[in-house]
DNA sequence: GCCGACCCTGGCA
DNA sequence: TGCCAGGGTCGG
C-alpha cells in the first residue's frame, strides 16, 4: 500500500467518465470502495498494472503501480510523468471547454454535467486491435474480448485479488501467428478473428507504414487515416478512433451511430434520418465530421469525446 | 453508392 | 423462443 498523488482538479480529469468513455477497454472499477469511500480503478497500461483513485475534494489523483518488481528502480518522477503523458495533462482541458462553450451553446449545456472528459494517449498497438473488436459491437463485450485476447496471448503481469490474472496487451508478433484466428474464433470473436490476425500480419510484413511513423506529429492525419484503412477490419470510423485515441491526432471525428444521432437530434443537421443511423454513407460521414471540425476547431475530436460520453448516459 | 452478410450476446417482448 | 441492436467493414 504505497499511493502517490497527483494534483489534478476534476475539471482537468474526470477519471470515472474518462475511463468509461469507450476510448479504452482495460479499466475496471473495484466492487468495493476504498477506506475513504472513493472509487478504485484498476487497469493495465503498457505493461504496468495501475490503481487509480480520484479524490475530488482534494483535487488529487492517487495512484499506485501494482506490479512493481522487487528492486524496481523506477522513481516517483517517472511514474508521475508516465501518468501525465497517458492522460495528456499538458493540454489544458479547462481552456478547451471554455472555447467550445463560447462557440457552441449546445456544448456549453452538455459540458456543465460532464466536466473533465479527456482524450487519452494510448498505445497504438493496443488501440488498433481493440478497435477492430469494436465493429458492430457494444462496449461491454469489447472489454470482455480485449481481456480474453490479453489472457490468451499477452504476458502475465500480476495476480489481482479481485480480478485474477492480469496480462499485458499482446505484441503484434504474437497476434500474427497461425493459431490466432482459430483461437479467437473459439473465444467468440466471430468475424473479427480473421481481421485481427490479418492486420497483425500486414503490420509485421510492412504492408503499411510503421505505427510509430503514423503516430508522429509530422505525419498528417489524413495520411495516418489512409494507411490505417489498409488494415483488415479497419474502415474510416475505426481509423479515426485509432488516430484520435493513440496517434496524437486531435481533429478526427469518428462518426458512429451515437455521433449520427447527436448531429441529428442535438444539432438538427439536415438530411439525417434518425431511424437509420447504422452504416453511415461516405458522404454523410464527411458532412458530419466537417460540421464538428468547423464548429470546434483543431481539437474537435476531443470535443466529440465529451458529447459522445454524455450520450452514453453512464 | 447502396445493400446484405457477417459472429455473437444480452435485453426485451 | 424470436427478434434486434450493438461505437462497422467488406464484397458484390
Amino acid at each position: 500500500m504505497s499511493f502517490s498523488s497527483l494534483k489534478v482538479p476534476l475539471s482537468e480529469l474526470n477519471l470515472s467518465l474518462t475511463l468509461r468513455s469507450g476510448q479504452c477497454f482495460r479499466w475496471r472499477r473495484r466492487s468495493e470502495k476504498n477506506k475513504d469511500g472513493l472509487e478504485v480503478w484498476v487497469g493495465v497500461v503498457k505493461g504496468h498494472v495501475l490503481s487509480l483513485v480520484q479524490d475530488q475534494d482534494q483535487n488529487m489523483i492517487h495512484y499506485e503501480f501494482l506490479n512493481k518488481r522487487h528492486g524496481d528502480k523506477r522513481i516517483k518522477v517517472d511514474e508521475e510523468e508516465f501518468l501525465r503523458n497517458y492522460f495528456q495533462l499538458h493540454t489544458s482541458l479547462t481552456d478547451l471547454y471554455k472555447h467550445w462553450s463560447d462557440v457552441d451553446p449546445v456544448f456549453k449545456k452538455t459540458a456543465a454535467k460532464f466536466p473533465g472528459v479527456r482524450v487519452m494517449n494510448q498505445d497504438p498497438v493496443e488501440n488498433v486491435f481493440s478497435f477492430i473488436c469494436a465493429t458492430a459491437n457494444n462496449i461491454k463485450r469489447i472489454q470482455k474480448m480485449v481481456e480474453a485476447m490479453c489472457l490468451e496471448f499477452g504476458d502475465h503481469l500480476f495476480d489481482d485479488p479481485e480480478f485474477g490474472p492480469l496480462h499485458a496487451f499482446p505484441s503484434v508478433e504474437s497476434l500474427s501467428k497461425e493459431t490466432v484466428t482459430p483461437a479467437l474464433t473459439r473465444l467468440g470473436f466471430g468475424f473479427r478473428a480473421k481481421y485481427i490476425s490479418c492486420s497483425a500480419k500486414m503490420i509485421i510484413s510492412g504492408g503499411i507504414k510503421p505505427l510509430e511513423t503514423l503516430s508522429s506529429p509530422s505525419t498528417p492525419s489524413h495520411e495516418t487515416r489512409t494507411e490505417l484503412m489498409k488494415l483488415s477490419g479497419v474502415g474510416k470510423k475505426v481509423a479515426d478512433c485509432i488516430s484520435l485515441f493513440s496517434m496524437a491526432k486531435t481533429e478526427p471525428i469518428p462518426v458512429d451511430t451515437h455521433v449520427y444521432q447527436i448531429a441529428c437530434k442535438l444539432y438538427k443537421m439536415k438530411g439525417l434520418d434518425p431511424n437509420k443511423s447504422n452504416s453511415v454513407s461516405d458522404k454523410k460521414y464527411k458532412e458530419i465530421a466537417n460540421f464538428f471540425q468547423t464548429l470546434f476547431g483543431s481539437h474537435a475530436g476531443w470535443a466529440h469525446s465529451v458529447l459522445f460520453t454524455a450520450d452514453l448516459k453512464l
